[in-house]
DNA sequence: TTTCAACACGAAAACGATTTCGTGCCAGTA
DNA sequence: TACTGGCACGAAATCGTTTTCGTGTTGAAA
């Protein structure tokens, strides 16, 4: 076992001073050109390395960025993380990430390990936990301790930071319009609690699009969902007994779940019912029929969200604190589920 | 903005010395009762954490360990990376991602930046472009240096390090017989190229349970696929003047770009053509008609890679160099895919 | 011959923590 | 009185870098 070379062994090897290896390594003009040729020699020979704990303490930065989730199995999150792995990479940065699994106290944990010199900055979608309990100490902690944050997805209007979201209300309502353009007339909606922001402004983009076309708005119609685990059982008793031709879902499962039952008891997609999911992932794209979903261009939101950050990083700090929301917009992919248009 | 707080400005506040402090927060007995208390309420009072980066550097550890893996977008290596994360951080770790995109230079770049004093060890699945060109000198370099290296799924024998892979053959051959048991005479082999190893591997196993139960191995009905994008065509173009009733692919993909194309020529799943896929995915499961697949449970080779790795950075180094390999077993999740057992 | 700049390099501080080794003081003992 | 031994604390080294500020040598100008 070879250990790693450092600046001292150099030195000590070429009998000349720390100070000078490091020097001749930088290029600098203080030292002579045989003997800053020697060092560079020597050091490519042995393919020395700076330490890059070493470089951190001293410069106060770590040169890599946080990215803390809810959960990594799941389509949606990974594109994010691709997205900022793509622009952390061109500029130099590393990427560390965390799972909160839902859990506040995860969260905060995680975020604390982190913020005690481990990243320069964060990146997060909050746990759903944490939009629940509406504690959020540990972001204003980080934030006022110097480290920019940008939030995306899941945000929070109470925390001053950089957000990266998309337009969740005119997503959905596109979709739920889209319905109206094809014929329904019966929309149902599928969503998530309201404490889950997604699920509160998508539930609003769908009543505005019934009210624009002068749909009542029916909250027999409306079915929110807690957890993912009750979610088909939920699904089955909300379309027993309903007669829909259009059904608006928050997210792919949920979609699909109500597919399965439509297509179990009778009915046919899209000819008897059209049925539009959020979130555009591999699920959608393959089933059978193929989803016609809003499409939330994951890893897009990432690359923004990366490049906002580490502009924030190299800026000298102080001035200007401006944070800024970049809204991401949807796309509707118009696919096997939905009748098309006459 | 506040900046973080240091030994150093506690001691100064206090006016004792940093060792003092420092030893007062472990709770050493050289510092007497009362000076201890205090400092501790004062460091408790101000949230005092110490520097994770000058701890790494202190230690020589940094309590990370680093994953490398081909791509993240990708069922399979999410779960393994949730298996790690969730005993890394049991056991006091971060974990550090960076994604190799099945880029050979894009892993050298990667390994070389996290070996550079960033993380203790690393756990992998390699490149295919790693395997393809078999140059594993960074790998060599990185055990040569004391760091350790554990490789899952995507492993290569000359490397010794430890392995956590499971029974490719063994899971392709279970799934062949299941195929023959139900009474498949004609089974088809969708797989990858030869030289991700999984591929060779798996098709193996096919040859070997078709052996074994004395039916022939038609190099016809078996297919090469080499670049994802291309599978549909190819497998489209493979299947369109063969008579099968089975079909085993490497993957949900392969396995529900099958099953599309025979439905859409009026054959039906599992009736005429029973299908049975690799790794347990989302698609899967939801797919009507849900696949049966070979199940790979990467939480638990996740968690069985870091358990290895945390062990060996926690011994002292140097004793009883002995690496294993371990094989997480596969199991075969029967669903609609499939006719049933007569 | 003296003086001074330029050159080439080294010493030391700094980043933030831990740890070894002193050291000053006081009480107790011979 | 002189010595010993705790006690409570501080100084300094260390981890691997970078960077500021010397400092000794040389050659040229005065």
């Amino acid at each position: 076992m070879r250990p790693k070379l450092t600046l001292k062994q150099i030195a000590k090897e070429l009998d000349v001073s720390i100070s000078t290896v490091s020097k001749a390594l930088r290029d600098s003009s203080e030292i002579g050109e045989e003997t800053r040729e020697k060092i560079k020699a020597f050091a490519k020979f042995y393919n020395y390395k700076p330490n890059n704990i070493a470089l951190s303490l001293k410069n106060r930065k770590t040169k890599t960025i946080g990215i803390i989730i809810p959960e990594i199995v799941h389509h949606f999150f990974t594109t994010v993380i691709s997205g900022v792995e793509k622009v952390a990479n061109e500029m130099g940065y590393n990427v560390i990430i965390c799972l909160s699994d839902n859990s506040f106290d995860k969260e905060v944990i995680n975020m604390e390990m982190l913020a005690n010199g481990s990243t320069d900055g964060f990146i997060m979608s909050l746990a759903k936990e944490t939009m629940q309990k509406g504690d959020y100490h540990h972001l204003i902690e980080a934030i006022s301790q110097g480290m920019p944050l940008v939030l995306f997805d899941r945000v929070v209007d109470q925390i001053l930071c950089d957000k990266v979201i998309i337009d969740d209300v005119l997503g959905a309502q596109k979709a739920v319009q889209h319905l109206v353009d094809i014929g329904c007339k019966r929309i149902a909606l599928i969503s998530t609690v309201d404490y889950v922001s997604v699920g509160k402004l998508r539930t609003q983009g769908y009543t505005l699009a019934l009210e624009e076309n002068d749909l009542e708005v029916d909250e027999d119609l409306i079915l929110k969902i807690e957890e993912m685990e009750e979610s088909e059982d939920k699904i089955e008793r909300f379309l027993r007994d309903k007669e829909v031709d259009g059904i608006f879902a928050v997210n792919e499962h949920f979609a699909i779940s109500a597919i399965k039952y439509l297509q179990e008891h009778g009915k046919r997609v899209p000819e008897d019912v059209s049925v539009i999911g959020f979130t555009d992932g591999e699920l959608s794209k393959r089933f059978i029929p193929s989803l016609t979903t809003v499409s939330q261009h994951g890893t897009r939101m990432g690359e923004e969200a990366a490049r906002i950050l580490i502009e924030k990083l190299e800026k000298t700090p102080g001035e200007d604190e401006q944070y800024r929301t970049v809204i991401v917009e949807t796309g509707l992919v118009k696919r096997n589920s939905t009748k098309s248009l006459k």
